[in-house]
DNA sequence: GTGAAAGCGCTAACAA
DNA sequence: TTGTTAGCGCTTTCAC
């Protein structure tokens, strides 16, 4: 492997100019600039980006923690991040939050000793001091679909307005009795679903906290939801899931029991995950932004340690927070559009 | 940020010294090793793996590069490479075929440039040229379901057994006129599983070709061929697909068309991704052991590149192959087992 | 057993 | 504009 040494040396020139041409930093006469590129053809050298690493103090790199890379929405996210870091020119390490941390060592020390340039979050099994642990020594960090104290950028959809378009739709194509299958109180997107539902059902004449179902966000739990929904109230004509993988479970306990979707039942969820397309009937959700959300993830990242980002973000909706001190420094939130998709399992009912 | 000079200074010792207790490399006296222990301690020191690997020349950390991160089955086979990497210590870096290489640079610039240990290609559409490039350039490869010019080491399954297994699944539950969705012939698993099928049918007096339907590996893909097998053989009463995805196009087909499964038809598919589980029916299938490919995967880059492997596969069966030249130098294509899962969609007929 | 010193390949003052 | 040189933080001879 030829280095910048050899490079200089046959181009008559010293490392430095070779250095300040590849980098277009400070001046280079044309001619020289001629003779350089002449050598790194003619050597076919390729700076080294660990060199680099080092006497830049930063590799060019970030880190994704993710929850579970085998829940369908992540894989999407990874894409859209992955595809953002490409065009600045950034590697990407995806860690598993169940196997790493831990484990080997902290977060902060594996990013701190690999000179990354941060960290996009997207694991709600990340506890809140890990975090601050991380923004404590100024690691750059970008939170997707996850909370945390103020200060640190977080990008979500709008689950709450989406749950009220769900809810919505569902009463708008004749639904009068509305039920819904919740996530974990624990997890923010989930909590806020819920609140949205709430919002528009609480004061109908129908309602009953009953009416409300917790599990896990999960194919599982949504089937085990459903369960216990049926056994409370059987005569539910639709639902509403937190995600789409707890409408799919739903789907798959109403077909066992021969209640038709959505003849009898409509189901909506919340994601719009490939999968839901795939089920049968196809499902109505509520699409959130996957690509955005990554893109932006990146976009902020990047800009705030160094880079300059090249494109705006139309559907995202920074907003501020007034209970938010740290606002001043810039919005910390950003809330992207939901838009309801509509497919087989909420078509109107003509009863 | 502490660094091995500022340890070596607080326990009295040299820097080589230091260096040598934490490779535990070369002679440390007791009571040295102490004291270093305690600098180590006093100032929360952490080695830096940049430094560490530009004077080493690796960065312990290899790329897997995937064809479509989006597709269940690679998720899965991402999981079980990072879990194993992690054991080792390794970091791994994603790349999409689609978006990377092409653009940027070549993958052995990437894996060069950055002091990476290998590859994991999973991507079938790398050209075997870029692949020839990397072996040229001796960068240690593996090839997970994919093939390539003898030499790189190879994992897959046993397909065209597995496809056999199924269609004598079919056979076994009374199915007597079985149709084959088949992939692209340039895919090879998809070939050897069409080839499986042939194996077992062939011979039949109900057998004819235009059994046969090729298409893409995709939910559409199996719809699409489900069309087309219709139209030329309504009366067929069993279906192999070459993959789970389009194995549920076609459920979503006959499904459309009224077409009972498996009362009218059986069906199974090939991969085993979470999926299968989840449609309605749920899926019979041929399951490939992917968290072994993906253990094995990595044992096999890194026992190549440097590493101590510390397990074994007993599900692995590296295979001779008499017309392999470089078999001298040890197996170099592993095909693990597979095994039929039976669900709802092969469940015995009553007619 | 331990230390001095020369790299690993590149960047960035600072001079010239 | 360009070159000299001192790092970046760690590893590794090779003496002692």
């Amino acid at each position: 492997m030829p280095t910048i040494r050899d490079v200089a040396r046959l181009a008559g020139v010293s490392v430095a100019t070779v250095s300040r041409y590849l980098n277009h930093k400070g001046y280079v006469s044309r001619e020289t600039a001629e003779k350089v590129e002449a050598a790194i053809r003619a050597l076919k050298f390729e700076p080294n980006e660990v060199a680099r690493g080092l006497a830049n103090q930063k590799l060019n790199a970030i880190a994704v923690i993710l929850p579970d890379i085998t829940n369908p929405f992540f894989p999407e996210l990874l894409k859209a991040i992955d595809e953002q870091a490409e065009r600045y020119g950034y590697n990407v390490l995806v860690w598993n939050a169940r196997s790493h941390a831990s484990k080997r060592s902290s977060y902060a020390r594996m990013i701190r000793q690999q000179y990354l340039d941060g960290a996009i979050i997207a694991a709600h099994d990340i506890a809140e001091d890990e975090i601050a642990r991380l923004q404590a020594e100024a690691i750059p960090l970008v939170l997707v679909d996850r909370p945390s104290a103020h200060g640190v950028p977080q990008i979500r959809s709008r689950n709450r307005e989406g749950a009220r378009l769900a809810v919505r739709h569902l009463m708008a194509i004749g639904a009068e009795k509305i039920a819904h299958l919740s996530g974990p109180a624990s997890i923010l997107p989930a909590a806020e679903r819920r609140q949205g539902y709430l919002d528009e059902v609480e004061a109908r004449p129908w309602f009953a906290p009953s009416l409300i179902v917790g599990g896990e966000l999960s194919i599982e739990g949504g089937m085990a939801a459903t369960e216990a929904l049926l056994a409370r109230h059987p005569d539910v004509d639709a639902i509403f899931a937190a995600n789409d993988l707890m409408a799919i479970g739903a789907l798959k306990v109403l077909h066992r029991r021969g209640i038709r979707v959505p003849e009898d039942v409509a189901l909506i969820g919340f994601d719009d995950i490939p999968l839901a397309a795939v089920v049968e009937p196809e499902l109505s959700t509520v699409r959130q932004p996957v690509d955005v959300m990554g893109r932006l993830a990146v976009d902020l990242l990047l800009r705030r340690s160094n880079a300059r980002p090249k494109k705006k973000h139309p559907a995202a909706q920074p907003i501020e927070r007034p209970d938010d001190p740290s606002s001043a420094a810039g919005p910390s939130v950003y809330e992207l559009e939901v838009t309801v998709i509509e497919r087989a399992s909420t078509l109107r009912k003509n009863r």
